[in-house]
DNA sequence: GGTGTGATCGTA
DNA sequence: ACGATCACACCA
């Protein structure tokens, strides 16, 4: 299907607080064209992190050599490793040198499904595909190599395709944070009635 | 539909 | 020691 996906968002888009930025990415479209194939998915759920005020963040306690992309200019791709086994998308916003960021929790997959397939072996359904941050990671081919890239610029990015986020989203407190730090925040948002969108609030 | 649990390793 | 998680088993 045509669809209009070269113009990335521009860098003041995401030079805010990641609270602003975050509900304001639902219903934008995550673009990859790395490989042969255009990859492509609406994003449907999102949380913001932010820095020294927000027990939740990785940048809570300060840069490290994990969390640098964060301390970084916004619109940058801040992924990292979890779990043993599972990466994690980001984008950095601001404001300014504000280590702010909001992690991509889910999409609905438009273009490239064959490719996500090839990556998630394990998704039974395509609603499986990107339902999830180490999900979406995985089905866009996201890893290690793809901290400190610039969603600006590039084959990777966030473009506007004419939909607007919703009205009144849905918000909850963040998933997977352990009680005080951080959970006591709704930080969450995400696509009313959308399957793609991930586990229930904790 | 729901809940519970093991996997697996970089980070601090 | 623990995590910004996932998949699968099991029960309903």
């Amino acid at each position: 299907m045509a669809r209009r996906l070269n113009r990335a968002l521009p860098r003041r888009f995401y030079d805010r607080d990641a609270i602003e930025v975050a509900p304001e990415l639902l219903n934008k479209v995550l673009v990859s064209d790395e490989g042969d194939e255009r990859v492509a998915a609406r994003i449907v759920e999102v949380e913001a992190y932010r820095g020294l005020d927000d027990p939740g963040s990785h940048s809570y306690r300060g840069r490290t050599p994990r969390n640098a992309t964060m301390f970084g200019p916004p619109g940058g791709l801040y992924t990292y490793f979890t779990y043993g086994m599972h990466w994690c998308a980001n984008a950095v916003c601001g404001p300014g040198e504000q280590p702010h960021a909001v992690l991509l929790r889910a999409a609905v997959p438009l273009d490239g499904l064959d490719v996500m397939r090839v990556r998630r072996v394990k998704a039974r359904r395509d609603r499986d595909l990107c339902a999830g941050p180490a999900r979406l990671a995985q089905a866009f081919g996201l890893d290690r190599a793809h901290d400190g890239i610039d969603l600006t610029r590039g084959p990777i990015r966030i473009v506007d395709d004419g939909m607007a986020p919703p009205d009144v989203p849905g918000v909850s407190a963040r998933i997977g944070l352990a009680p005080g730090k951080g959970d006591e925040f709704p930080w969450r948002y995400y696509v009313l009635s959308d399957p793609n969108v991930s586990g229930r609030p904790r």
